[in-house]
DNA sequence: GATAGGTTGCTTTAGACAGCATGTC
DNA sequence: CTAAAGCAACCTATC
């Protein structure tokens, strides 16, 4: 274990000036290593070291240095838009040194020649992706990629994205930074790379087993330590024991059910421990506070974190998870109860994780029960241990049954994650590739793109079976056409590209669409719901009968008799259902009691909802559906803010989403030109402070458009 | 006859990226 | 292709 000095580092001081300000005396010895094969020098690396070993200090170091020395720009792309986020603001950092930095991502999103004013730019993979697409001219510029959280290259969903960013960036310089992997070898050779992987860890990890055996918890660890405790229930068990001892706690559960009645049992026994009920209620009331509508869950949390346990998962509000995350992190609240959102993503370290569950249903085989990724659980486990806080983490895995412990040791906690593999070997996720290729290189012939695509990961054979299956499908569904033996865009795929739609949701949209007259606003809905890009939400037993009777019109897909189909028919139908009644102004509480959702759903229905009611009309506009594009283009709008028709232009000011825009609308107030005219009555009806807020952001909406 | 506690049968099951216009976080 | 936990309705023992 060796640690570099800052001034060993020999870097140019104001590079030492911003790390010390950051109260870093040395490099860590991953950050040795990787300064020692030449990081500094813009030497090619890839990174795999677990969660916590500073990889971010040693993506800054590489960029900075690289830029000081070449110019030009550097992008910094991660997986998830809250790490982007985060980034962003740690780099905020070399601003002193005049490196501007910015970000773009579907939260925060700039214009793409806007982008070129950055010398550093924080990204997600898919943004990435699209800006290749769309050929800002700036990204030429770019000679320098950090890909983090390579990892997500054998994501099933997202890691095509990520081999086909990495393919690109591989022509420039990278850095990629990934979880332990154990075929970190073959993949560092992939990208050119020279690979640095260490176990090394700020806070040493103690890893065991605990089994429940009647009333008596039994805890294991990896030295072979012992600990018998008192309990029917080895989560609860081991939960109070920490807090006793003063730490903090993060449960991992495999449903969102589960985790809330989990974590309703544990603060149900925290009466005997060491609590600070001003910290909680000062948390609790910072829930209650919440200003994005919570649902029910909002008050069922504030009610739990008065005993210092709260759960977490993705149907909660963004707003609701980011103040548990924080007061979290302030140590105030003792337990988080979460599912495997909380693994990946965001720093948000705990004394002990518990892995409740090493085995999760698997929605496509009835019955069938898969272990966890080993790599999930290093995830989870990887965020055991407060650095400053504790002297060493511990996670446990929760086992039901003894016969089991041999086991789950052997693969969970003495091997090496499973190895990344190529996930570009699908009809979906190849073609889809294909045609980010020729819209980023243009024109292309056969053999351009055969060369092409043996950059991937995938093995040649795979590689050659899907180029010809790909071409000739998107050559026979008019998304590209052969012309001088060169293979382009259509006008169509073009588009298709530009929207960033899968070609198979592209195909489904022009199918039905350029064959039925226009239909009611449901059909449209569930049509877009239908496609592969469309949100898919859980349809429970009572429901099913029940939404066929709902569609209170005819829909552009008829009800399919395979079974699977029909019920992705349903759950299309559902979405449908749920956004119509958004743009009908049913009230949000309403929503997500009638459909018994959460709020973070509702946000990510619509959101994807918003996107593809844009895209549809798009779609419809190239294929010259007029009609249909033109009543996609005014749903596109209500989803957008959830509103009837006729508030569309009073939503347009920022500021006025659904319910003000109601409340003025009622009150004669129905454009912007309205509520310049009455500021008076703006402000009764909406208050003083934000009236006039509104009217002066009114004012610039109608300066804007002449 | 009320009630605590058990049994049976049925149901449900994680997460989160993308366009554009806006101002430029 | 190998399940498990929650929940409501019903059942049973006990006083």
């Amino acid at each position: 274990m060796e640690f570099m000095s800052l001034e060993e580092l020999n870097a140019d001081q104001r590079i030492i000036d911003v790390i010390k300000k950051r109260g870093i005396e040395r490099l860590n010895p991953v950050q040795t290593e990787a300064v020692k094969k030449g990081l500094m020098e813009g030497k090619r690396l890839l990174i795999t070291s677990p969660t916590g070993s500073g990889k971010t200090l040693m993506a800054e170091l590489g960029m900075i240095s690289f830029l000081l020395k070449e110019g030009g720009k550097a992008v910094y792309v991660t997986p998830l838009r809250a790490l982007t986020a985060e980034k962003y603001n740690t780099f905020k950092d070399w601003e002193s040194l005049n490196f501007k930095v910015g970000m773009s991502s579907g939260d925060y999103d700039s214009d793409d020649e806007w982008l070129r004013n950055y010398d550093i730019i924080v990204t997600t993979y898919e943004k990435l992706d699209s800006l290749w697409r769309h050929k800002p001219s700036w990204l030429k510029d770019v000679n320098y990629f950090v890909l983090d959280e390579f990892h997500y290259l054998n994501d099933s969903d997202r890691g095509p994205v990520v081999e086909s960013v990495a393919v690109r960036a591989k022509k420039k310089n990278i850095l990629a930074l990934s979880a332990t992997i154990s075929n970190y070898a073959k993949i560092s050779s992939w990208l050119g790379a020279d690979a640095v992987t260490t176990n090394w860890r700020p806070v040493p990890l103690k890893e065991g087993v605990i089994v429940q055996d009647r009333r008596k918890c039994q805890v294991i660890f990896q030295d072979n330590l012992t600990l018998t405790l008192n309990g029917s229930d080895a989560i609860i068990a081991y939960t109070l024991y920490t807090i006793e001892k003063g730490g903090q706690v993060l449960v991992f559960r495999n449903s969102r059910k589960m985790a809330e009645t989990t974590a309703r049992k544990i603060a149900a026994e925290m009466e005997k421990a060491p609590l600070n009920d001003k910290e909680l209620l000062e948390v609790a009331n910072r829930i209650k506070d919440v200003d994005d509508a919570g649902g029910n869950e909002k008050e069922e949390l504030y009610n739990l974190s008065l005993k210092g346990v709260v759960f977490h998962h993705a149907g909660l509000s963004k707003g609701l998870r980011e103040i548990i995350e924080n007061a979290f992190r302030e140590r105030k609240l003792k337990v988080i109860v979460a599912t495997p959102t909380l693994a990946a993503g965001v720093n948000l370290p705990a004394r002990v994780v518990i892995v409740g569950d090493m085995y999760r249903y698997n929605r496509k085989i009835l019955g069938y029960q898969e272990e966890i990724p080993i790599m999930e659980y290093k995830q989870m486990s990887g965020r055991a241990g407060r650095p400053g806080y504790d002297d060493y983490g511990e996670s446990l895995i929760v086992l039901r049954n003894k016969r089991d412990i041999e086991k789950i040791f052997e693969k969970y906690i003495l091997s090496d994650p499973e190895p990344i593999e190529s996930r570009l070997g699908n009809e979906s996720s190849f073609y889809t590739f294909l045609l980010g290729i020729l819209s980023t290189e243009g024109g292309l012939n056969k053999n351009e793109i055969y060369d092409y695509s043996h950059q991937t990961l995938l093995d040649r054979e795979i590689v050659d079976d899907y180029l010809e299956k790909g071409i000739s499908w998107l050559n026979e569904n008019d998304f590209i056409e052969e012309r001088d033996e060169k293979f382009r865009l259509t006008k169509f795929g073009r588009k298709v590209s530009d929207l960033y739609v899968n070609p198979f949701t592209a195909k489904t949209i022009r199918d039905y669409l350029s064959r039925a007259e226009t239909s009611c606003e449901l059909a449209y809905f569930h049509l877009l719901a239908y496609t592969p890009d469309g949100p898919s939400i859980g349809v429970s037993r009572a429901e099913q009968d029940q939404l066929i009777d709902e569609a209170y019109c005819p829909l552009f897909i008829d009800e399919p008799d395979d079974e699977d189909e029909l019920y992705e028919y349903l759950s299309a139908l559902k979405v449908a259902l749920i956004v119509k009644d958004w743009i009908d102004e049913v009230d949000e509480d309403i929503i997500l009691e009638r459909y018994s959702i959460g709020s973070g759903d509702l946000r990510s229905i619509v959101e994807t909802m918003d996107w593809l009611t844009y895209s549809g009309s798009h779609i419809a506009g190239v294929i010259e559906a007029t009609e249909h594009s033109r009543k996609l283009e005014i749903l596109n709008k209500r989803v957008k803010d959830g509103v009837k028709e006729d508030l569309i232009p009073l939503v347009q000011i920022s500021g006025v989403g659904r319910k003000r825009a109601r409340l003025l609308y009622n009150n004669k107030i129905t454009t912007p030109e309205d509520i310049v005219m009455n500021p008076e009555k703006v402000k009764a009806l909406l208050g003083q402070k934000i009236g006039e807020k509104i009217a002066k952001e009114a004012a610039k909406l109608i300066a804007g458009l002449h």
